[in-house]
DNA sequence: CTGAAAGCGCTTACAG
DNA sequence: CTGAAAGCGCTTACAG
C-alpha cells in the first residue's frame, strides 16, 4: 500500500474505500503507529500552536488566563506553549524571536513592563501570526487586545464603598510609567465623579510596586489631614503588601481602612485580614476571548482582518 | 550561493570561509531571515523540546519546579512545553500521546493520582525519549525520579518540634492509596523513633484532601485522650485547610497546635496564622535536577543508560 | 478508489 | 572552500 493511501486513510479522506480505511486504522493501532506531527506541521507550514507570553507564572492571575486559553485551544486541537518574560524586555524580545522561528500560528501576550517588542510583534503579524495582547496595552492600539474594563471595575468598587458610607476613598496607583496605572487612575476619577465625590489628589499615592515603597505611600496617606477610610488599590498583590504593612506598623488602622483592589486571587481565601472585596477581572474569560480571537484570525483571510479591542466587564467579589 | 553554503555559514561550519560567513550573516540580518525551526527539527528528527506534565499550575510548588527546569533548558537552548493533567488519568494519557507525536526529547512528569500512564511512558522510552518522574513515584522504580527526601524532611521537622518541647506529635496523612502518603507516614514513624517518641496510631489521621475531610480528621485528633500539641501535615496546601478549619471551629486551639507541613509556598508570607514551619522541598532544585537528567540522557548512548533515583535533602523553613 | 511523484525548508555526506 | 544531490515523514495535486 502506498504511503499516500495510508495518509489519506488515516485522515479520513473520502476518496478512500471504507475497507481500506479500516484495514489501515487497525494496523496503525496494532503497530502502535503515531504520526510524526513535526513532519505534518512542517509540510503544512503551520505549527498548530498558540504561544502565550506572560510576565510570571507565580502570578496566579496569569495561570487563570492560561487555563482559559487552554480550554479553547484544546477544543480546536491546538497546542499551547508558555513563556515567562519576567518583565524583562530583553528576554521578551528573545522569546518572540524564538516564536517567529517556530512559526507559531498565534501569540497571546501580556507585554513586559517597558516592553521593546513592538517591532517584533509587527513582524510576527507580517508573517501571518495573529497577535493578541492581554491586560497590558501598547501605544497606538495596533494590535488585538483583551483586557478588563477598568472603568467598570472602579465604578463598581467606588459605588460599593460609598454605599458602605465611605466618602474619603484614596487610590494607591501603580507606577506612572505604566499605561495601566494611568488607565486605572482615570477610572478611579470617573468613578468618584459618578458618585459625586470630589477628587482629591492628596490621597492619590504612587508606588513602584515594591513592598517598601508601598509602605511609604500608605504612611503618607495616613498622615493626610482628613485620613481616608477606604482605598482602591492598583493590583491585588499590592493589597497584600498594604495589609502586611498595616499589620506591622499600624495594626490599629487595619480595621479602619477598607481595601478593594483590582484582581481577585485564589489565595485570598486563606487570609485572615483580607481586602474587603476584589474587582474580579475574569482572567479565565480574558484567556478564552483572546484564544477565540486567535482562532478567528487563523481561519480567516488576512484581507478582512480587523483589530479587535475587547474590554470585559468586571464583577465585585466579596472576599 | 547554494542553500547548503548558506546553511553552513549560518551554523558557523568551519569549512566555510570567514568572508562568506560574514556576508551571509549580514544579509540574514538585512533580510530579517529567521530560520524555520520546524524544518530543522524535522530534519534532525528531534524537537529540541522538553515536555513538563504536572497536575495543576495553580499549585505554586509546580511553578517553582518549572522555573528550575526552564533555567537548565534555556542554558541548553531547549524549549519547554507545559501541560496540566488536572490529576485526570485519562487526560494524562492524551497528553502523553500528544507528546509522542511531537517526538519531544524528554518528558518530566509528576504523574496524576491513579495514573494509567505507565505503558505510555514505557513506550516513550522505547522511542528514545528520556522520561523523568518528579515528586510522585510509580511502582517498580523503572523510571528516573527526582523527589525530595521525605525521611530527611520529617526528621528535621520532628526533631525541631521535640526541641520546642512537643511530645505528642500527630500526623495528618494523605490518602492511603497514594505512594507519597505511605512514604511520608513511614518517614514520620522513623523520625519519631530517632527522637525516642513512641508511635501512636490513634494520632495518625487520613484525609482525602478535601477541606471537609481534613476538618473531620482534625476534629478526631482533638478528641483523642491525650490531645496532640503539634502536627506533621502531608502537604502545605492541607496546612492551610487545617488552619482555616481551626479558625472557624476551634479558634482557641489555633495557638495550641503547632503545624509543620511538607512544602513551602510563596503565599505563606501573606498569612497571619501560618504553619510554624515548612519542610522546604526545594522545588526549584527538583526541576533543575530533573532537567539535568534529561539532558544527560539526551546526549548519551542509550546503551549506557541507567535509571537515576534522586532524593533531595530538605530544609526546615520558618514561616 | 489507489498510487507515483513532487515538495515543504532545512542539513549533511559527498564530489569537485 | 563551495555546491549539487539526497532525504527527513508527511500530504496533495495529479495520473491512472
Amino acid at each position: 500500500m502506498a504511503p499516500s493511501t495510508v495518509s489519506k486513510a488515516l485522515n479520513g479522506h473520502n476518496s478512500i474505500s471504507q475497507i481500506t480505511k479500516e484495514r489501515v486504522k487497525s494496523l496503525a493501532v496494532e503497530w502502535n503507529y503515531i504520526p510524526n506531527e513535526a513532519a505534518r506541521f512542517f509540510k503544512h507550514n503551520k505549527s498548530q500552536t498558540i504561544a502565550v507570553v506572560i510576565p510570571d507564572l507565580l502570578d496566579q492571575f496569569y495561570v487563570l488566563v492560561i487555563k482559559g486559553i487552554e480550554k479553547i485551544a484544546s477544543k480546536n486541537n491546538y497546542n499551547v506553549i508558555i513563556s515567562e518574560s519576567n518583565d524583562d524586555p530583553g528576554k521578551e524580545v528573545e522569546i518572540i524571536d524564538n516564536l517567529i522561528s517556530k512559526r507559531v500560528d498565534g501569540v497571546i501576550i501580556s507585554v513586559a513592563r517597558n516592553s521593546k517588542s513592538v517591532e517584533k510583534l509587527k513582524r510576527l503579524e507580517q508573517l501571518g501570526t495573529c497577535v493578541t495582547l492581554i491586560c497590558r496595552s501598547l501605544p497606538n492600539n495596533i494590535f488585538n487586545i483583551v483586557a478588563s474594563d477598568s472603568e467598570d471595575g472602579a465604578l463598581k468598587a467606588i459605588t460599593f464603598l460609598k454605599k458602605r458610607g465611605h466618602r474619603r476613598i484614596a487610590h494607591l496607583m501603580g507606577p506612572k510609567g505604566f499605561q495601566a496605572s494611568k488607565q486605572r487612575l482615570h477610572a478611579y476619577k470617573k468613578a468618584l465623579l459618578a458618585n459625586n465625590i470630589a477628587y482629591d489628589e492628596t490621597i492619590v499615592k504612587e508606588t513602584n510596586l515594591s513592598a517598601k515603597d508601598t509602605g511609604e505611600a500608605i504612611t503618607a496617606l495616613l498622615k493626610t489631614k482628613d485620613v481616608p477610610t477606604a482605598i482602591l488599590v492598583f493590583k491585588s498583590y499590592l493589597s497584600l503588601d498594604v495589609i502586611n504593612f498595616l499589620k506591622k506598623k499600624y495594626p490599629d488602622k487595619l480595621k479602619k481602612l477598607e481595601i478593594i483592589g483590582f484582581g481577585k486571587l485564589p489565595l485570598f481565601e486563606f487570609l485572615d485580614n483580607k481586602p474587603l472585596a476584589s474587582i474580579d477581572e475574569k482572567p479565565g474569560l480574558i484567556g478564552e476571548k483572546a484564544a477565540e480571537i486567535s482562532f478567528k484570525n487563523i481561519n480567516e483571510d488576512t484581507e478582512t482582518k480587523t483589530v479587535e479591542q475587547i474590554r470585559l466587564k468586571c464583577t465585585l467579589a466579596k472576599n
